[in-house]
DNA sequence: CTAGCCTTGACC
DNA sequence: GGTCAAGGCTAG
C-alpha cells in the first residue's frame, strides 16, 4: 500500500480516531453546529442586520480597482474549463465503457482493473477509497466519491427514513468489514464526510442528472491535476534514480496520464479513478451546512432541527431527518446544545447571567476594545506594553475608549451603540490602536480617524506603507520585520535566493505574502500583548475570542491584499472569506506552531500572541479534545516538514474554492486554484525534504496510523489530505464559539468581526 | 438488510 | 448518442 493510500486510509481512521478522541463532542458538535447555525443566524439576522456590512467594508476598499477584471478571466476560465473537461471526458469516454464491463464482475474498481491493479495502486497510490468505509469507489454518489454499498446504504436510509440506534457509544469504527455492524455510525459518517441528503430524490425520479454536475466536474479536474503532479513527481524521482531515463519504462510521463499502460498491459485510468478525492470537493467539503444546496424538505429540516429532543435524551438514538422534523417543534435546541459543554463557564455567573450586566457589558468585547490607555483592558499589567498605547493616535483612541457606545472620531454613522457602530468602533479601535503612528503620520491620514469606513482607514494604512518595501515597516515600527520572522510568527525569513526551482506562482505568493507581513507587523505587536489565562474558570474565553477576532481582522486584511484575491469582485471575496476564514486561521496557527521547536510546545498550543498554552490547563474535556486534535494536526504538518511556500499555497487553495455557494467568478477562482495546485505539486516535487524524517516516530497509538510521505510525490498529496483534518478542527472550533456565543445570548460576539464570520458562514459555506 | 448489478433519463 | 448519477431489482 502506498503512502498515499495509507494516508487516505488514515485520514479515514483519523476521522474515526478523532471521533474516538472526541466522539461525544464530535457527534454533539455535528448536531450542535447545525442546530446553532440556523437559529443563531436567524436571530442575528433579525437583530444584527449589519453583520455582513463590516466585512463588506473591509473589502470594499479595493472594490474600485477590482471591478473591471473579471470578464477576461471568465473567458479564459471557460477555455480552461473546457479543455480540462475535454481531456477528462475524452478519457472517460473510452474508459467508462471498459470500466463498466470490468466492474460488473470485479466490483467497483478505482482503477478498474482486477487484482493486478492492486500493485498498481500501491505503486502510484491513486486508489480511491470510499471516505465512509474505505471500500473502492464506484463513482460520485450523493455528492462525493463513494463505494456502491455506501451509496445504496445512504439511499435506503434517506428514502426509507431509517431510524438507527447505536448500541455502543456512537464511536463505531466504520470500515469495509465492519460497516454493517452499526448503521447509526455508518450513516453518521456518511453525513460527516459530506454525502448530501438533498441528492436523494424525494420523488424517486430515476435517471437524469442533478445539480452537482459542475461540482463533480471540477472535482475530477482537480483530481486529474493531482494525479498529473504525481506523475511528474514519479518521473522526476525515477529520473533521479536512472538519469538515462531507462528506468522509467513503466512510469507514465505526464502526457500519458489520461490513458497509459502501466507496463502490464493495463490501461490506467487517470480519472475518475484518480488519486484521492480532491479535498475541496467531498472529503473536505464535508460537514458543511447542507443549506447550501438543500432543497428537499428533509434537508431543510435536517438543517434546522438536527438537535432534536430525542437526540438529547437518547444519545444513541438517531433519527432520520424526516423524523427530526416531526419532533423539531418541541426541540429546545439552544438548551440541548449546551449539553455539549455542561460545565462550560458554569462558575462564571457574571458572564452567563446576562441579566446582571448592563447592556453594553453584555458584549464582553467592550472590555477589551474600550479600556482607556490600552486596547486590551483585561490584559495583565505586565503585558500592557506601552508602545502600543502610547502610539495610539491620541485623541482617537482615548476618545474611543472613553465611551462604550460611540466612536466620535470615526465620524461614522455607525458610531453608536448599534451593532454596526460597535463593529466599526471596535475594528477601528483595533486598527488605530496599532503602533502605526508613522503610518498615520506619513499618509496624512489624520483623516483616517475621520473617515466613516473602517476599511478606508485600513486602506489608508495600507497605502502608507509601500507594500513592496519590507524595510518600511522597520521605519514605522522600530521593529524589524526580520525580528518577527525570526521569531517565527507567520512568515519566516525566506531567502528569495532559495527560490531556484520554485514555481513562479509560488514566488509571487511569497513576495506578496512577505510584503504583507511587513505591514502586518504592527498588528502582530498588538496581538502579542494579549495574554490568555487558561487557568481561569472560564478559560479566559473572552480574551481568546478577542484574539481570534483580531486574527480574523488580520486574515481579511491579508486576503484583500493577496495576489489574485484582490482581483476578485468584492462580493465574491466576501463569500470566499466567509467560507474559508476558519481554515485559514487554523492553518496560520498551525504554521506558526510548526516554526517552534517541537520540544518547546509538546503539549502546548502556540497562540497567535506567542504565548504557549498548555492544553492540560484546559478544564473542559471537549475543548481539551479539540485542542488535542489541533495538536495532532500540528504534529502531522510538522512531520511533513511543511515549508513556507507550501503553507502559502495551502492557504490559497483553501481560499480559492470555486464551489463556495453564490460565487460568480468560479471559473476565475478555479483557475487560480488549479494554478496553485500545480505549483504546489511542482514545488513539493523539487523541494521535498521530508523523506529523511518521514519515518513515523509516532508516540501514540492514534498516531500510528498516520502516515507521512516517504517521497516527494506523496508529500503533495499528504499536504492536501491534511485539509480535511484542518476543516474538522475548524468546524469544531466554530461550533464551540457558537455555543459559547449562544450561551451569552449571542452577545458575546455580537458586533465583532469574529461574530460576523461565525454567524455569516451559513449562507456561504 | 446488504450490495452488486441494472435501468433510467437529463445533460452534454 | 454517450455519459453518469440517480433509482430499482434481487440474490445472498
Amino acid at each position: 500500500m502506498s503512502k498515499y493510500e495509507i494516508h487516505q486510509t488514515n485520514h479515514l481512521r483519523s476521522n474515526s480516531s478523532t471521533k474516538n478522541d472526541s466522539s461525544e463532542s464530535n457527534n454533539e458538535f455535528e448536531e450542535s453546529i447545525d442546530d446553532s447555525n440556523t437559529p443563531t443566524t436567524n436571530d442575528n439576522n433579525n437583530i444584527v442586520m449589519k453583520t455582513p456590512q463590516s466585512l463588506d467594508d473591509l473589502l470594499d476598499a479595493d472594490d474600485n480597482q477590482n471591478e473591471e477584471n473579471t470578464e477576461d478571466n471568465e473567458n479564459d476560465d471557460d477555455d480552461d474549463d473546457d479543455s480540462t473537461r475535454l481531456s477528462i471526458d475524452d478519457h472517460n469516454t473510452s474508459e467508462t465503457t471498459r470500466r463498466k464491463k470490468s466492474t460488473r464482475k470485479n466490483g467497483p474498481g478505482v482503477l478498474d482493473v482486477p487484482s493486478p491493479d492492486v500493485g498498481l495502486d500501491v505503486k502510484f497510490g491513486f486508489n480511491d477509497l470510499c471516505p465512509v468505509c474505505g471500500d473502492k469507489v464506484s463513482g460520485f454518489h450523493y455528492g462525493l466519491l463513494t463505494c456502491e454499498s455506501c451509496k445504496g446504504f445512504f439511499k435506503r436510509t434517506v428514502q426509507n427514513k431509517k431510524n438507527y440506534q447505536c448500541i455502543d457509544k456512537q464511536q463505531c469504527q466504520i470500515d469495509k468489514t465492519q460497516r454493517k455492524r452499526c448503521a447509526f455510525c455508518r450513516f453518521k459518517k456518511c453525513l460527516q464526510v459530506g454525502m448530501k441528503l438533498e441528492a436523494v430524490r424525494e420523488n424517486r425520479v430515476r435517471g437524469g442528472r442533478n445539480k452537482f454536475g459542475p461540482l463533480y466536474r471540477r472535482s475530477r479536474a482537480l483530481r486529474q491535476q493531482i494525479m498529473r503532479q504525481h506523475f511528474v513527481s514519479m518521473v522526476k524521482a525515477q529520473q533521479n534514480i536512472m538519469p538515462n531515463g531507462n528506468g522509467i519504462d513503466n512510469v507514465h510521463t505526464p502526457l500519458d496520464i489520461t490513458g497509459v499502460s502501466n507496463g502490464n498491459g493495463m490501461q490506467v485510468k487517470s480519472e475518475p479513478e484518480q488519486p484521492n478525492l480532491h479535498p475541496f470537493q467531498h472529503m473536505y467539503s464535508s460537514l458543511q451546512n447542507p443549506t447550501n444546496v438543500g432543497h428537499s424538505s428533509h434537508v431543510h429540516h435536517q438543517n434546522h432541527h438536527p438537535h432534536h429532543p430525542s437526540s438529547a435524551h437518547h444519545p444513541h438514538h438517531y433519527q432520520s431527518s424526516h423524523q427530526q422534523q416531526k419532533s423539531s417543534s418541541t426541540s429546545a435546541s439552544s438548551s440541548t446544545s449546551f449539553n455539549v459543554y455542561p460545565d462550560f463557564f458554569n462558575t462564571n455567573t457574571n458572564i452567563t447571567n446576562n441579566s446582571r450586566m448592563p447592556p453594553f457589558q453584555l458584549n464582553p468585547f467592550n472590555n477589551y476594545y474600550k479600556t482607556p490607555s490600552t486596547t486590551y483592558g483585561h490584559s495583565p499589567p505586565s503585558l500592557l506594553l506601552q508602545p502600543t498605547s502610547s502610539s495610539l493616535p491620541s485623541g482617537v483612541s482615548s476618545t474611543n475608549t472613553s465611551t462604550n457606545n460611540s466612536n466620535p472620531t470615526s465620524g461614522s454613522s455607525n458610531s453608536s451603540s448599534s451593532p454596526v457602530g460597535q463593529i466599526s468602533s471596535k475594528l477601528l479601535d483595533y486598527q488605530i490602536s496599532s503602533p502605526t503612528t508613522t503610518v498615520t503620520g506619513t499618509n496624512g491620514n489624520n483623516s483616517t480617524s475621520n473617515t466613516s469606513s473602517i476599511l478606508s482607514t485600513l486602506t489608508m494604512q495600507q497605502q502608507a506603507i509601500a507594500p513592496n518595501d519590507p524595510m518600511n515597516t522597520d521605519n514605522h515600527t522600530g521593529t524589524s520585520s526580520i525580528y518577527f520572522y525570526n521569531n517565527q510568527y507567520l512568515a519566516p525569513s525566506y531567502d528569495m535566493n532559495d527560490s531556484n526551482n520554485i514555481p513562479e506562482i509560488l514566488t509571487k505568493l511569497i513576495e506578496s505574502d512577505q510584503a504583507y507581513r511587513c505591514t502586518e507587523v504592527r498588528y502582530i505587536e498588538d496581538i502579542q500583548q494579549i495574554h490568555v489565562d487558561l487557568a481561569r474558570d472560564d478559560g479566559d474565553i473572552l480574551v481568546v475570542c478577542s484574539l481570534l477576532d483580531k486574527l480574523c481582522f488580520l486574515m481579511v486584511d491579508w486576503a484583500r491584499q493577496s495576489l489574485y484575491f484582490k482581483d476578485i469582485q468584492i462580493d465574491n471575496q466576501i463569500k470566499l472569506l466567509k467560507a474559508a476564514w476558519i481554515e485559514i486561521l487554523i492553518i496560520d496557527l498551525i504554521w506558526k506552531q510548526c516554526q517552534q521547536p517541537k520540544e518547546t510546545c509538546l503539549n502546548c498550543i502556540v497562540s497567535a500572541n506567542g504565548q504557549l498554552l498548555n492544553i492540560n490547563l484546559i478544564q473542559n474535556p471537549a475543548v481539551k479534545k479539540l485542542a488535542e486534535r489541533y495538536l495532532q494536526c500540528v504534529n502531522d504538518f510538522r512531520q511533513l516538514q511543511w515549508q513556507y511556500p507550501e503553507y502559502l499555497a495551502l492557504k490559497y487553495l483553501v481560499l480559492f474554492d470555486p464551489d463556495v455557494q453564490g460565487v460568480t467568478e468560479s471559473s476565475l477562482i478555479e483557475e487560480v486554484q488549479e494554478k496553485i495546485t500545480n505549483a504546489l505539486g511542482e514545488y513539493t516535487t523539487d523541494h521535498n525534504n521530508s523523506s529523511s524524517t518521514s519515518n513515523p516516530t509516532k508516540t501514540s497509538p492514534n498516531q500510528q496510523q498516520q502516515q507521512m510521505p516517504t517521497n516527494e510525490q506523496e508529500k503533495f498529496a499528504c499536504i492536501l489530505l491534511k485539509l480535511p483534518d484542518v476543516r474538522l478542527v475548524g468546524n469544531d472550533l466554530k461550533k464551540l464559539l457558537q455555543l459559547i456565543d449562544r450561551k451569552h445570548d449571542g452577545k458575546l460576539l455580537d458586533g465583532c468581526l469574529l461574530g460576523e464570520m461565525l454567524n455569516g458562514l451559513q449562507s456561504n459555506s
